[in-house]
This record gives C-alpha cells, structure tokens and sequence, in this order.
DNA sequence: GTTAGGG
DNA sequence: CCCTAAC
C-alpha cells in the first residue's frame, strides 16, 4: 500500500501569493469613464486574516488591518477589506444554520470558504455589534440554556 | 486617504 | 469589483 498523503497547501503564502500580474481590462463605460476591471479572487488565506485583523483591532479600522497583515499588498484598499467583510457577513449569516444537509455533490469548487472562518466572522461581528437585528428573534421563549458559542479561545481583547 | 453605502 | 459621498 503506498501512503501518498497529497499535502493539499491551502494557500500555505501569505498574501504576494497573487500573481504579480496585472489583470486589469480597461472597458469603456457609455457614461463617460474608463472602468477598469481587476480580477483579484480573494482566497482563503486573505479572508483568514481579513477576520483575524478584525478580531485584532475591530471592525472598522481596515487602515490598520490594511498596514499590518495586508502591509505586502499594493492593492485592497480600505473599501476592498470593507467589501469582504460585508461579503463575509452574508455568508456566515445563511451559511451557518446550514451546512448540514445542503446539496453536497462530493467536493465544491476549491471550497468556498470553510464553515470555520464563518464561524470567527460570526462571533466577531457579535462583539462588533454587526448583527442585524432580524434572524436573532428565532427563540422561543422558555429556554434558560444559555447556549453560548465554545469559539472564546481569545485571551481577552476590548 | 479612509470610512461607509450602493450599484 | 467599481463609483460616490462624507469625514
């Protein structure tokens, strides 16, 4: 038996992992500009530390997120992290109550983000305060089960 | 330049 | 992702 373990690298660089090229496609708009189109898929890693610089400092101060774990990255702007985030928010919004018995053809497409980071982005928009206030309203009064999320492995931030 | 919101 | 507005 041959024990060929594929060390599937999951991003294993940081961020200058992206190709140094430039996919900008200049197309010209009818309102009068030139848009420029980049194509910059953000991938697992930079959402990791997308959330972690958020769990770090808080929501909000991407200019700081954007100068220490996005320091080697020319590009992601402050409105690219706050674009993500909200990205973010939405999927770990409709993504979490489910992940249990969705359509599930074997294998996604280079997994589209990990139940685990939605988790984080979950809990952190909690201390944020980012959560809308529909979708909480889903208990049922008489359960004095303060059922808590077991994700506090901080040492204590704020 | 950054944050915030909408397309 | 891109644009706009306000700070």
């Amino acid at each position: 038996m041959k024990i060929v373990e594929l060390e599937n690298d999951i991003e294993v660089n940081d961020c200058s992992e992206d190709n140094s090229d430039d996919n900008v496609v200049t197309v010209p708009t009818q309102k009068g500009g030139m848009r420029r189109k980049h194509h910059r898929p953000w991938t697992i890693n930079e959402v990791v530390k997308l959330v972690e610089g958020v769990a770090r400092y808080g929501a909000g101060r991407w200019s700081e997120i954007k100068r220490l774990a996005f320091s080697s990255c020319p590009y992601r702007t402050s409105v690219d992290l706050k674009d993500k985030w909200r990205n973010l928010l939405k999927a770990s919004f409709v993504q979490l109550p489910a992940e249990k018995g969705i359509l599930n053809s074997r294998k996604q497409a280079s997994v589209p983000i990990p139940a685990a980071i939605l988790s984080r982005v979950r809990e952190l928009a909690d201390m944020q305060g980012q959560i809308p206030p529909v979708l909480s309203a889903c208990k049922s009064s008489g359960h004095s089960s303060s059922d808590r999320n077991v994700h506090e492995a901080r040492s204590g931030f704020l």
